[in-house]
DNA sequence: TGCCTTACCTAACGTTAGTTAGCGATGAAG
DNA sequence: CTTCATCGCTAACTAACGTTAGGTAAGGCA
């Protein structure tokens, strides 16, 4: 029963900090969300930055698996890339609450963990970049600057949980499927 | 004299806001960087939020009036669309600081600024969906949903702020090129 | 000289934050 | 029936926040 209300606790925290941010969610409203006093919420979590440090390596690590998992599996560059924006669409959009913590609430974790999780970021990146390195080298994707098509992917990746609706009338894998083509094949008309 | 040392406090707060945020930046913190103590700001700037109205709003207008400008000089919708980026990215990064409070601190806004403020973003979304719109009309651009690749364009070049470093090798003109030309075309290999 | 403004100071206010201490009720287990 | 962990509570602490009040030294100006 204890491990059940704690889930309670965090994914309702979650969803404050993504409507207000974590600075501005604070414990005794968090506890009004369950009837309770602030300080009863503590027989059920150690602090509130434990809800952060949660949060962050657990979602950390669901990309990064997926990821790797990819990295793994598939062999066609092209291929390679369509599917792991199909997991991290896929992720986002079933976590939105906490995906939301995961890239933008990070920066208020403390040391030593921050420098941790900076790195376990760096390390997503580095596989997005193996990815459209793969692709260039088979010849399937231009000559392009390697970090800088990384880093634009993974923004339009990202922003989707500034506009996605669960009630809306794309579901994720659509969602994916759409950005994937777009990323590939741009925004032009293809010369005849 | 009075006004002068008012934009230095302005810009040092920016600075030190991009860096920790907005909410854990302090008036004792931004005082101590000019030798000062807390209090003595209020000669200066009339409170915390005035700075970041000023920076809001200052931006948006910025933003606002370089796409409206590209709105009513130029007619072809790709062309359009480069300046309108190659606009942005400019304003972007010479106020990198100012940018990021703009598109990240602007929620701790307090009514009625919030409102006014999001409707200001509302519109400058607007102008570049006119544009593609645009493109689209002439056959320039797929037919693709407007909507999604106007969020996914402000995404990519938005995320700018994350990585662009003033001594770092790809100047603003051609970041927004670059930028430009990915949007455009894509990330795959012309077929021939 | 006398005065007013500028720009700093110290002291302190009221609020809010996260958290701890300690107590009481409940309910399952031995 | 007793025991003991669970899970609430109230009270309160410390720290930090933005801000105000009120005072003082310096400099331009009548």
């Amino acid at each position: 029963m204890k491990v059940a209300k704690r889930q309670l606790i965090i994914d309702k925290a979650l969803e404050l900090i993504r409507k207000n941010g974590y600075r501005a969610t604070g414990m005794r409203e968090l506890a009004k969300a369950f009837s309770m006093e602030a300080p009863s919420l503590y027989n059920h979590i150690k602090s509130k930055e434990e809800i952060l440090q949660e949060t962050c390596f657990g979602m950390a690590n669901k990309f990064i698996i997926a990821l790797d998992e990819v990295n793994d599996i598939y062999f066609n560059g092209e291929e390679k890339l369509r599917m792991a924006i199909r997991n991290h669409i896929e992720i986002l959009t079933s976590n939105l609450n906490a995906t939301h913590v995961f890239l933008y609430e990070w920066q208020n974790l403390s040391e030593p963990h921050l420098s941790k999780f900076v790195e376990l970021r760096h390390r997503y990146q580095e596989g997005y970049r193996e990815i459209i390195s793969t692709g260039e080298k088979e010849g399937v994707f231009k000559e392009s600057d390697i970090k800088f098509a990384t880093l634009t992917i993974l923004s339009a990746i990202n922003w989707v949980i500034e506009w996605y609706r669960p009630d809306g009338k794309m579901n994720p894998k659509e969602i994916a499927d759409k950005l994937t083509d777009f990323i590939l094949s741009g925004l032009k008309k293809e010369k005849i």
